[in-house]
This record gives structure tokens, sequence and C-alpha cells, in this order.
DNA sequence: CATAAATTTTAATGGTGATTAAAATAATGC
DNA sequence: GCATTATTTTAATCACCATTAAAATTTATG
């Protein structure tokens, strides 16, 4: 997913960014189980076993922490697009590859990613970011969108809407996902399926 | 939506719940935007031109507003379900009726209705409560499916993942939608049939 | 092993915003 | 208009975490 200069990388450096992966993880199913709020770093820390000051070794603050929990949700997101872009043949196939890889990031041992429930209590400039990133990744879905219905795989419809309707029931999921490996495998066998069912052009 | 016994109204009462819920429409719209965390009881205050401390002459706390929004957000579900389920001829239609009145709801002045992001900060009693309108909900959705597949209206699927879905998407609308009233129509007008494409049996 | 760097903890501090009590104002009923 | 009740405000208080600084410990490196 990350990729540094092969050439700096120290293992101090990569020991941080693994435990700040760890970190981030929990976090996330911190945020998405118990809410922004509801979650104090103690409660985060407690899942890594450590003290919630021992987390400020790893970011400047708590919005710090959301923040980049949100931007390993973008980057999970943009990577599932950009494996299903480079493997679909044509669009509704690139659509149904592109959710089934973002669900297995999500569902798998990635996950959980962070629902970005919090985006309006970031600091500006981290909110502006995300934001567009946010933006990008449904832009590109939509291009895709727009690209099935260029080739004829996917009936015309209002992409917009199409793909608010989908990119929404994905980015409920962690909601109601909880890391149950059965469901899991649950998911990742239908929602591929039952997302992208509307849009076959008949 | 909601009915006290014509003959026990006086004009007080009657003031008050009409005030209060002009409070839970204007937390709900601060919810949706800002979260929980983000929005102060002073933010919810000024949106209806009053002092954060009068908000407690209508509630206890801050996680009684939340309780109560969520009351609200299920109750506007379960209506959305009894109409259609008064309504629709057969199992399909009667999804795609459900969808359109709970998306009126949403969209109209009725709206906006509370995401039930922060359920776990509930106190214990509360969160009981809300959950269980939340699976009745879920189970009311499902039964319908099961219904179109009896009748042949729908195709057979996972009900239960294909809730999952459906519900999803409706569930996140509040999240992107704040009020422009030409979405609203386009929303209103695009997504019963953009969520019930995939359904229908063949 | 010894030294330096990395990581974590202990123990305060401090700010924000929820909450409360009492006072002030507005509305209602007679 | 007067008394009562309903509503809102003013002005504190208070608790909960987030945050910080310094010390302790663990890990890496020559």
């Amino acid at each position: 997913m990350e990729s540094a200069s092969p050439g700096t990388e120290n293992p101090v450096d990569t020991r941080f960014r693994l435990k700040r992966n760890r970190m981030l993880r929990a976090a996330a199913r911190c945020f998405n189980i118990k809410g922004y709020s509801g979650t104090s770093l103690k409660d985060v820390a407690d899942l890594l076993g450590l003290t919630d000051a021992a987390l400020y070794y790893y970011v400047r603050n708590k919005q710090e922490l959301v923040y980049l929990c949100y931007l390993r949700a973008a980057d999970v997101g943009r990577e599932a697009m950009q494996r299903a872009s480079a493997d679909g043949m044509d669009g509704l196939e690139t659509v149904r590859r592109y959710l089934r890889y973002h669900i297995e990031y999500m569902v798998g041992d990635e996950g959980p990613i962070a629902i970005m429930s919090e985006i309006p209590s970031l600091e500006p400039q981290h909110r502006e970011e995300v934001l567009e990133l946010s933006r990008r990744h449904s832009a590109a879905f939509e291009a895709l969108l727009e690209r099935g219905i260029a080739d004829g795989s996917i009936a015309p419809c209002d992409v917009r809407m199409t793909g608010n309707a989908i990119m929404g029931s994905l980015n409920w999921i962690p909601k109601w996902f909880h890391g149950d490996p059965a469901v899991a495998a649950n998911i990742l066998e239908e929602f591929p399926q039952i997302l992208s069912a509307g849009l076959a052009s008949r």
C-alpha cells in the first residue's frame, strides 16, 4: 500500500510505521464502534496494551489520529480503484472488481477502515485534504460508471446518484460489520453482486 | 407522525412539543454535519436563537438529546414502513414505496433525520431501546424482501445482506445531503429506482 | 558491555464544554 | 391587571479527557 524509497528504510522507521499502523487500525475500530467522542485515547491505548500518553509518540494529537485514519481509508479506496482499473475488462466488470477489492480491505486484515464521520472536526488544512481525496474517489467511481455506459456494459443512469447510492452502501459496512469472519465471507460473497445487480444493461 | 389523545391536549403541551421537535431537527442537522463531538449544545442553541442552557428545559442532557433524535429517526422509518405495507401491492412495489416514503421524510420538511452514529454512547437503557427499534426495522425490511420473493416479484437473494446493502445506502444519505432542494428532488427521483433495480425477478 | 537513541510511563496541568441554580422575563388564565 | 406558570438567561461550577514534561525503561549499535 505504502512505499518509501527502499534505500532509506532503516529498521527503526519500519517498526515505527508498523506500530503506528496498528495504532490506526485500533483507533479506527474504536471510532467505528463508539464514535469519535465516545472513544478516549485511553480506549485506543488499551487495545494496544499501552498508556494513553504513549500515543503521543506517534501522533501530535487526537485530531491528527483521526486525520491519519482517514488518510488510510482514502488510500485503501484509491488502491482498490487502481487495482480494479488495471484488471477490469469492461466498465461493469471493473466496478465489480473495485467493490470486491475495497470490501476485501475493509473486512480483511487491513481493516477496520475508519468511517469518515468526523471530517468537519478536523483542522481546516487536514479537512480540505481529506475532502479533496474523497471527492477524487467519488469522481473516479463515477468515471468508471461512465466508462461502463460508454462500452455498453452498464445501462445509462444518473452516475452521480448511482455513485452516491453504491458508495453509501459501501461506506456503511464498517457501521455494522465488526470482525466476525463468517460475516466477512458473506459480505465479500454477496455485496459486489448485490451492489452491481442494478447496473447491467439488458 | 406522533399523536396524543386529542382530548388531553392543552396549548402549552402542544407548544412544548413543537419547540422540542424543532430542537431535535436542529440537533439532527448539527450532528449529521459536524458529528456528535463536533457539535456543542451552543451550536444547536444558536440555530434556534437560544442559549445553550435553555436546551435543558427540553432535555435532561446531551445524551438524551441524541436519544430523542434517534427515537425520531426510528419513528420516521417505522412510519414509512407502515404506509408502504398498507399501500403496496406486491413485495417489490412495497419496497419501492417504502424507499420513497422514507426518503421523502429524510429530504423533506420532516428532516433532517439523525444518522444513528452514536448509539454506543447512549446510556444502557436508551441504547437498548434504540437498538431494539433498529433491529425491528431491519427485520421488517427483510420480511418485505421475503414477501417479494414469495410472491415472485423479487428474485431470490440473501435477504440479510440485501437488506444491509439497501439500508446502508439509505442511512448514508444524510451524510451528503444537506438541504439543497434540487438535490432533494433528484434523490427522490432516482434512489427508489436505483436501490430496487437489482431486486426484480426476471 | 556501554552508550545513545527510541519508546513508554508517571504525574501533573489545563481547557473545553456540559451541567446547574438562581434570577429574570415572558406568556397565560382568571 | 394580578397571580401563576412557562421559558430563557446569567453566571458559576465541575468533570472529563486531552495534553505535556520529565523520568524511567527498553532497544539498538559500536
